[in-house]
DNA sequence: CTACGTACCTGCCAGC
DNA sequence: TGCTGGCAGGTACGTA
């Protein structure tokens, strides 16, 4: 998926061409996602102002008078704003109809994404547990260092739990680790505080230069003007095993971190 | 509680 | 040219 910063892109795209517009309705055309799209989507929505589109970790919030829109792009998901005569594709599994013919498309071809209305969406146990922003002031060295205490879990996994902090999954773990010199399958008890310093400014760096280059374009993740992110230019690490590292030279080794391929260099990741 | 493994789903690519 | 297996930006759940 999309990680935090194709959300961000994501929800800086079209929060300029949606918010302050009233929704008329929705189709939806395939309800089985991660969770199930409302029966009565069109129903509940139909008649409410945008007011805000906030995001939350990975998961978009679009904020109506009476309640919101949660929606998570799972691993292959993207929105699109469109004009609403444009011919459905595959897997576009819900149009959100608001006025001036605007249409914000939502397309998922493996499903695990979620698009759901909530009356209370800050409540909903997805979003309630969830760790701090990264790019927010809870976040530091100091908080990874004593979330840590005692784990044995490799720090890779530790860094993408979203119950740890929000919006970091492979690819940014990966790179995250790699700009801090950390091993990634050091257990992340056994790092220290001054290391988990490095880690958390790691970590704020690559989302905020991800975030500016419009996110990393692999497969399905596109803007929703359809352009694709750059940030794949400036990976040091993920999809490159075998490559020669960008500051030793040495070459890049490939293993797997709970089910998840995971690249670094075994000369400067210690 | 922790640390795994597995499942969900479709598409694509390498290898036979 | 198929076919098959394995893999993919995520997450939640079951098991020990």
């Amino acid at each position: 998926m999309p990680e935090l910063p194709e959300v961000e892109v994501t929800r800086l795209g079209i929060s300029p061409h949606l918010s302050g517009k009233n929704l008329r309705g929705a189709i939806v055309r395939e309800s089985r996602l991660r969770l199930a799209v409302n029966a009565d989507l069109s129903a509940q929505v139909a008649g409410q102002k945008l007011e805000q589109i906030r995001r939350r970790g990975k998961y978009l919030l679009l904020d109506l008078q009476r309640g919101s829109i949660l929606i998570h792009l799972g691993m292959s998901g993207h929105l699109r704003v469109l004009p609403q005569d444009t011919p459905v594709e595959k897997h576009d599994h819900v149009d959100l109809l608001f006025d001036q013919d605007t249409c914000l498309r939502f397309h998922d071809p493996r499903r695990f994404g979620v698009l759901c209305w909530l009356k209370e969406v800050d409540a909903h146990p997805l979003i309630a547990r969830l760790g701090p922003e990264p790019l927010g002031d809870d976040f530091s060295g100091t908080y990874l260092h004593a979330q840590s205490r005692q784990r044995q879990i490799p720090v890779k996994a530790f860094l993408m739990d979203a119950h740890q902090v929000v919006g970091v999954g492979n690819i940014y773990a990966n790179e995250a680790l790699f700009a801090a010199g950390i091993d990634p399958r050091r257990p992340a008890g056994r790092i220290s505080l001054a290391r988990y310093t490095l880690l958390a400014a790691a970590v704020r760096s690559v989302l905020e230069a991800a975030i500016q280059q419009g996110g990393t374009t692999l497969r399905d993740f596109t803007r929703p003007d359809g352009r694709n992110g750059y940030f794949r230019l400036s990976l040091a690490v993920y999809g490159r095993e075998g490559q020669a590292c960008i500051r030793c030279g040495k070459a890049l080794q490939g293993i797997r971190i709970g089910g998840r391929a995971t690249t670094y260099c075994s000369h400067c990741q210690h």
